[in-house]
DNA sequence: TTTGCAGTGAACAGGTCTGTTCATTCCTTC
DNA sequence: GAAGGAATGAACAGACCTGTTCACTGCAAA
């Protein structure tokens, strides 16, 4: 019962845990219980629906993905003022490599999710659309280097072959789908 | 009450069909059963678990999928004799275009499995990886242009755009996801 | 000391899930 | 027409699911 944290956080967290590591469905409200021991009780007090723990969970996952990122690229603008779009990009793909090879990997919660909750209209899906666009929307804002004109279609294909790079360490086909995604985004800007 | 064809197969359809629209865990047997109009009792004697009955959905999937495209990079090298490595990956892209466009769009089957069993060693995981392996192989075997050195780690990349280009599709932040892979796969071959 | 909030634990409701069982019916083939 | 395989329908077991309810326990502040 580890009361340092707010019972809200730790239970957060335990969700957030279990539902990589299962799934979403696959994850009963009981073992969230169990294993954050939060009393039922107290878990539907603070989240009225599985659902609302759910989109909780994948909004603070939204939240701190994109603050570090952003985070990443100002330190990177403030060490080296004189860094290309591919660096900032290139240092995109280190966060990410190091996300797989950090053992914690189960590929990206909002492709899982949006797979798991297939309706386009689900409160869920739909909050992984805004995910993925705002992530787009910040590698458009790394590309300083182009013309405003072609930062959309740039931003769009490098999303397009980082998510192709989770997909391929998340469903096991390739080891070595960060190097390949590298290569690709190189070539993008050659 | 459809015995044109034997219920096995009508059951396989009516199983894909609803896998695809809800997903495997979200669909329960009875109704497959209810959908199908195919007893319990005879679905059991088919496939002795739920399990069972997905694993030889995937795999129909993936051998009717590799075939067809098997068969049209053959057509096209019969019409075409001149045809370039990039003739025929556009002619898989032009495959997923019309998926993605025709209406019966879910995302990669393949993926989602993975996505909902898993565990790495899980058996319907594992035959995810199979398949993606084995498309991958396809892939690298139209890739007559290049020295052989090159032709494995080509099809890699193209395989990371094309897993790409279906997931953000599927997830829906894309909707000209296509076009972006044929211009980044182009660029690869420039 | 009293009031009120936060949390517990346990039982319960109503539903769904996979898988089993059994008596019965249909249909084909001999 | 008889036999036998294939399928049905319906009930059942046992488990798990989300969500509700209620009596109770600490604890902190007024």
């Amino acid at each position: 019962m580890p009361a340092m944290q707010p019972r809200k956080e730790h239970l957060l967290g335990v969700a957030y845990d279990l539902f990589n590591a299962l799934g979403y469905h696959q994850t009963g409200i009981d073992r969230i219980m169990a294993q954050s021991g939060v009393s039922k009780t107290t878990m539907y007090k603070y989240f009225p629906t599985k659902e609302a723990l759910v989109l909780e969970v994948l909004k603070r996952r939204s939240k701190a993905l994109l603050d570090g990122m952003v985070g990443s690229l100002a330190g990177l603008d403030a060490a080296q003022p004189a860094a290309s779009d591919l660096d900032r990009v290139n240092l995109l793909i280190d966060a990410i490599d190091a996300w797989i090879d950090g053992g914690k990997f189960f590929g990206c919660n909002f492709i899982r999710a949006a797979g798991e909750y297939g309706a386009a209209d689900d409160p869920i899906h739909l909050h992984a659309i805004a995910h993925k666009r705002a992530f787009q929307k910040l590698i458009g804002g790394a590309l300083a280097d182009l013309p405003l004109d072609d930062r959309h279609r740039m931003a769009e294909q490098i999303m397009l072959v980082l998510d192709g790079a989770i997909t391929a360490a998340h469903v096991g086909y390739q080891n070595n789908a960060t190097a390949n995604a590298r290569a690709i985004i190189a070539r993008l800007f050659a």
